[in-house]
DNA sequence: ACCGTGACTGACG
DNA sequence: ACGTCAGCCACGG
């Protein structure tokens, strides 16, 4: 990523797999980073996540860590908003960790190509 | 330009 | 089955 117009682009890019996210869903820092093509940035998927809290079109609740669980709950309005958004589109969650996480997963490296 | 800071991850002990 | 460490990369001070 040598071009600092996708360097620029590089929030957009996060974001715009991040609304393809279907309800119901979610996937991970890593797996987003891995689909953009940096696989070692998922830091900075985080980051982008972080920068994306103006945005209330992304569904930021949707990312969590690669183990399911909802490690940036703390970045909400609320603690319990980012778990009350996934429930309220029938993904379980108990103590912070998404419940049958294995098929609530959403890989976009098999749902995109 | 340098340094500290993460909503991360995989490897080690 | 834990806790730690070290890469990782964009950003702000």
């Amino acid at each position: 990523m040598k071009d600092p117009r996708l360097q620029h682009d590089f929030f957009e890019q996060v974001y715009a797999v991040v609304k393809l996210i279907p309800p119901g869903r979610a996937t991970s820092y890593g797996a987003i980073a891995k689909y953009l093509g940096t696989g070692s940035s998922a830091r900075t998927v985080g980051w982008a996540m972080n920068a994306a809290h103006s945005k209330p079109e992304i569904p930021a609740h949707r990312v969590v860590n690669r183990l399911g669980m909802l490690s940036g709950k703390m970045h909400f309005g609320h603690p319990m908003e980012m778990q009350n958004r996934l429930e309220a589109e029938g993904v379980v969650v108990v103590d912070d960790q998404i419940q049958q996480w294995e098929r609530v997963f959403w890989d976009p490296m098999t749902a995109l190509g």
